[in-house]
DNA sequence: CTGGGGTACGTGAACGTTCACGGTATAATA
DNA sequence: TATTATACCGTGAACGTTCACGTACCCCAG
């Protein structure tokens, strides 16, 4: 009854086609990778006959081939090694199939957005084939990414998107949806109705005005359970940070919720400890590092938002390496569903970053 | 300052080995296979140079000789097709890269543990080399996970385990981890103290068991602000889960949380509109289907654990091509962490099934 | 001494694709 | 007409590995 979609039949290659037209493999080669030197009358005749018969090139023929591997550098941060480190696995992980066609190059920068411009610039004269990186400055990277994009070597951005680059994808949590998701929490965390905050890097970056887009948009179709009293730009200052979030809660006595959109939520949890109220106030954070490990086991965070980071590398890099050898153009954005990290789930997720 | 742990040399093939020792490839091959017909000696000399040299076997040359492809069948059931068409995709996205020298054949029975058996017979028959499965019926699928093991097939179960068969492993979201974030999301959706409901499968099978202990160890960690008033076995008979679940209801006028351990989670909310305690009552359920998604909507039901299908089809493929290949094993079990699905990323969730 | 059987190893042809090179037409120019 | 240029296409060698086959050698029975 059900049509069988997989005839287990020979796969056919490029010799059927060129023993099929009565021509010989170079032309069909040539033919299938609009190369030149080739008439355009038989160059239809192959891609036609091609699709015929179904021909799927061999990628295993295909990658023997090529002795000169296809070289990837890789830029990250060592900063917070839990988190870049997931990455790289992913990364690893989905570049091991290739080997040695094709062969990634780590190198790291100490933080976000430090000397990256100088691994970039680096990489670039070395003569790699392509990139992944995590923007830290996407305003410096922009002439750097124009100058890739004119000797054809695509930059993957992974984590934070860099739109004014060029680049070609990005992938990462869907911003709206990690916004969105934190507010659906936080709202059915309250018992009745509450108050919240919302505190922020800095809003200048595209990603965190769609989070917080995403979170008012739940905040609305939660029926307005909650209620968004503060916005706190909390810079990535730990400094101003932690005096912002003390003044934001002295201005809030009622603060029942508050959800902490960057990375850096340490500052807000110390004012929280310090004005004696963790654990009185439902808090909802981003990514995961060791240092909250304990605020999750004790119930001071009921969740944190994460980023899936080895699911990220694994994306960015099948999707340069496509590209890189067949040519195929992902996306112009990859999303990932974020992960729900809370008490129940985090002993797994620290066992296997998965 | 920082080792570089990539050397870009060329890569070192058998050739470099047999030259350095001064014999032939297909000494090498032999020494490097365990093949009879090779002196011990010699081959440990082998295997010391290739190690010494830091030999990485070429997959893609390796992938070319072998004509005979490698065939594996996949097993799954039509039912519920949003869940298994994802699997089916992670699968097929899985096998891409090694085309065609991995031939996947998907063959399908109507609902979980109907007709597997045949299917399984069949596939043993036509001689594949490996085989995927949802095991509906573990003890049915003993005796012929026996005779697989017996002619080296190896199997691998997905979505739910059976500890019992010869298996080379099993992929599926942690069954105790599916239990607790089901717990610690109820706990906390409730205003306050409250008494809630557990709704399982038939908890004969280890899966339901599992999650009913990750369940009550949460509702322990969140300092029983939730007490656990029932459990009811709704079996997978439509009606029957019905009757249960108006019967657990009129029993407690009181509840005020629900968790639907089982993919049926219709009946229940059958039971929970027939009584007009739709919204009234926090539901947690499991997978995710068409008919679910408008109770998500409305926020009937406040969040599914879902068991991410296309990883695990992935994950199943990953590991099974792994072995045949190169025969490495992978862990007895490997465990996803589940997705927390609610209304706020739903919609992502629905458009692309990552 | 011959021959048969075993062990240990070398040899060379494939696998499907790519690419540089060479060849053969036809067209344009001297 | 002879020469050169151009467009198109065929040829064959590689890529790294595997496998069937061939060969050299040693041991021992006939």
């Amino acid at each position: 009854m059900r049509a069988r979609p997989n005839p287990p039949a020979r796969p056919v290659g490029i010799k059927d086609i060129a023993r099929a037209l009565g021509v010989s493999t170079g032309t069909v080669d040539r033919a299938l990778h609009d190369k030149p030197g080739i008439n355009a009358g038989t160059r239809q005749r192959v891609l036609d006959k091609a699709a015929a018969l179904g021909y799927r090139p061999n990628l295993a023929a295909r990658h023997l081939k090529s002795r000169t591997s296809i070289r990837v550098a890789v830029h990250l941060p060592e900063e917070i090694a839990l988190f870049w480190d997931s990455l790289r696995d992913g990364i690893r992980e989905a570049a091991a199939p290739f080997a040695p066609t094709l062969s990634v190059e780590f190198r790291n920068n100490p933080r976000l957005g430090e000397g990256e411009v100088e691994l970039f610039e680096k990489a670039l004269a070395s003569g790699v084939n392509g990139l992944i990186v995590a923007p830290g400055d996407p305003a410096a990277l922009e002439p750097l990414s124009r100058r890739a994009a004119a000797t054809r070597v695509p930059i993957v951005c992974v984590v934070t998107d860099a739109p004014t680059c060029e680049r070609l994808t990005s992938v990462s949590a869907d911003p709206f949806t990690v916004g969105a998701v934190a507010g659906e929490l936080l709202s059915r965390f309250l018992p009745g109705r509450g108050e919240i905050a919302f505190f922020t890097g800095w809003l200048g970056t595209e990603d965190h005005a769609e989070k917080l887009r995403g979170f008012e948009a739940s905040l609305e179709a939660e029926a307005r359970r909650a209620d968004l009293v503060s916005v706190v730009e909390a810079h990535d200052d730990e400094q101003a940070g932690y005096r912002r979030a003390l003044t934001a809660l002295d201005a809030h006595p009622e603060l029942k919720g508050i959800y902490v959109s960057t990375v850096n939520s340490l500052p807000v949890l110390r004012a929280l400890e310090r004005r004696g109220r963790l654990g009185k106030i439902s808090v909802v954070t981003t990514d995961l590092f060791p240092a909250l490990v304990p605020h999750i086991r004790a119930g001071h965070v009921a969740a944190t938002i994460y980023q899936r980071p080895v699911s990220q590398g694994r994306q960015a890099l099948a999707a340069l390496y496509r590209f890189l050898a067949d040519g195929t153009r992902p996306p112009k954005r990859i999303k990932l569903i974020p992960h729900v990290v809370m008490r129940s789930n985090l002993d797994q997720l620290l066992g296997r970053m998965g």
